[in-house]
DNA sequence: TTGTAGGCGTTATCAC
DNA sequence: GTGATAACGCCTACAA
């Protein structure tokens, strides 16, 4: 910065307001000075900035799986905005796992982020408070946590799931089962909501037998299917709260040669990228996973804008995409 | 620091020290200094440390789409090779656009970046050149490019292609097409070469007319597979040089109507998640992709260790992975 | 409007 | 082995 300014005749301090561009400089003495940064080829050192300002202009995002689509579009979504924003997106994958989110929590308290954006993987809210408390914005995304004021961005999965069921009532299915995630997730929880209210609304009664409680991966739909058809009459239809289950039920009914939708029908909820191309393709509650990415980054610039601001709640709607997977061909 | 020092009774340097661990400290002293540092809650400042140092903790990743399970399961790798080296990962999503590509790169330069893990989407080397010239650890994956002399990961595409082929040969394919990606990029040349050579290994005609180049997108395969089967005679079996086309072209033979592998078999290159659930699961060339993320991680830890070495090339096995779209049944 | 000067929190180079 | 002290490159009162 001195040699941009000992070049344009000027003092370091011009150079840094030309740079910020907040304060008024003599046109002519900012025109010697970007003349002089062209030619120096001068970049300014972020690090140096950020020292002075103790900010950085990094977002961290912590999600629980890079590996699953749902949180890879989102992420797009998020890093589309941020960048327009002068952001940068640190990934950081948790794994589901409380202690790597805690050490990724640290980390950006450490690193003093502009602001966080994470689908929590535990139902502790301490770490949240406390990065909150270190005054570093916060934004949480598709899933809730009991007793935290925090902005956050949601998809409506009740809704969602009773849409859902409802389809598989009018498909005149009788015997509707429902394989939903860990109890402490409010994903899980809300989806189980519209599902059992559906069947309420309907006039139908809740089976628990038909009640299975997985981990939202492949394996933990797998099993929970496996499970419904071994114990007991199997169901004729499954609604399974989220994608990879849903990939893993499928892989079940497929090995046990059901078919579907002809012995067990089948929604998921969150979309799978290529729900078209398998076979039978799968019904499922889309949700419009690069929106929540966007609405999120938005939040946390508004978050960054105005610190003091009251937390923000926003619902976005899922859309049911009907395929094969839960129609009876007609008779 | 100075809080900590004054406390723990000694200078800031001793804390220093103490915080790095390399120069030798009385053990009393250093008792003291982690006493004062856990009693004040004290976390030393990352930027103020990398602004001393000239140098960050965090690498760049600049892959070319983050939605391609290819790059997540890649990323995912490399991450996981960082974050115990005590670095963190920025991930960059170039989007297959040039612009956006050197963007990044200068933003990794800027940054002072401790090293770039890139997936080159375009045939220009002057950027990471740069970059090189500059000092900043590079490791090239997944693609190779001409008059580049810098860390490269790769799978042996040659050898895997050639395997797909000669599976169709074998299972007496008599009009085995190829739709590979666009001619600069090294990874749909090299799996071309794989193709050919294992048709003329085998004694047959390279006929032009089967080929395609289209654009590693599911669209691309999507149009390349109609192009195919509009023009003459129609192809018996398809190789496919990647994942997405693999899943538009399939796209395209379910709509048209066609059996797989009955009219047309299927193989593609790069795995697909959900392969086995497809109808029918589709045959393909696995590549190690987490491993290729670590091996990049790891030999950009060692470039990072030894700036002057002489460039790696580390090739990686793949994997023909045969299931149902690939094999007729008996007759 | 422009320049001067101090400091953001570390680490490295000296003396001691 | 330990402690002053000077950078690292930038921003921003404050003074001019």
């Amino acid at each position: 910065m001195y040699d941009v300014a000992r070049r344009a005749g000027v003092s370091a301090a011009t150079v840094s307001r030309v740079l910020n561009g907040r304060s008024t400089v003599d046109p002519s003495l900012a025109e010697r000075v970007t003349a002089a940064m062209t030619e120096l080829g001068y970049r300014r050192n972020t690090m140096a900035r950020n020292l002075r300002l103790r900010a950085s202009n990094l977002w961290a995002i912590i999600i629980s799986d890079v590996e699953n689509p749902f949180f890879t579009s989102m992420v797009r979504g998020v890093e589309d905005v941020a960048s327009t924003a002068g952001y940068s997106v640190v990934l950081c994958n948790s794994d589901e796992n409380p202690a790597k989110e805690q050490n990724y929590l640290d980390a950006a308290m450490a690193e003093k982020m502009a602001g966080v954006i994470i689908s929590p993987s535990s139902a502790r809210v301490d770490g949240i408070n406390q990065l909150r408390k270190g005054r570093c914005p916060v934004v949480v995304v598709d899933r809730e946590l009991d007793g935290l004021r925090v902005d956050t961005v949601l998809v409506d999965n009740l809704e969602g799931a009773r849409s859902a069921t409802d389809h598989l009532i009018e498909q005149d299915f009788q015997r509707i089962a429902c394989i939903t995630g860990p109890r402490w997730l409010s994903t899980a929880a809300q989806r189980l909501t519209g599902y059992t209210q559906a069947l309420k609304a309907a006039g139908r009664v809740v089976d628990e037998q038909l009640i299975r409680y997985a981990d939202f991966r492949k394996r933990g739909g797998h099993e929970a299917m496996a499970s419904l058809l071994d114990s007991g009459p199997p169901p004729d239809a499954v609604f399974v709260a989220n994608n990879l289950m849903t990939v893993g039920a499928a892989e079940c009914l497929i090995q046990q040669g059901r078919a579907i939708p002809g012995d067990v029908a089948l929604v998921g909820f969150d979309s799978i990228p290529w729900a078209d191309l398998v076979f039978p393709s799968l019904t499922t509650v889309a949700q419009p996973t690069y929106e929540v990415g966007r609405a999120a980054a938005h939040m946390l610039l508004a978050g960054i804008r105005e610190p003091d601001h009251e937390p923000q709640k926003l619902v976005l709607a899922t859309e049911l995409q009907v395929r094969a997977s839960s129609v009876l061909p007609r008779r």
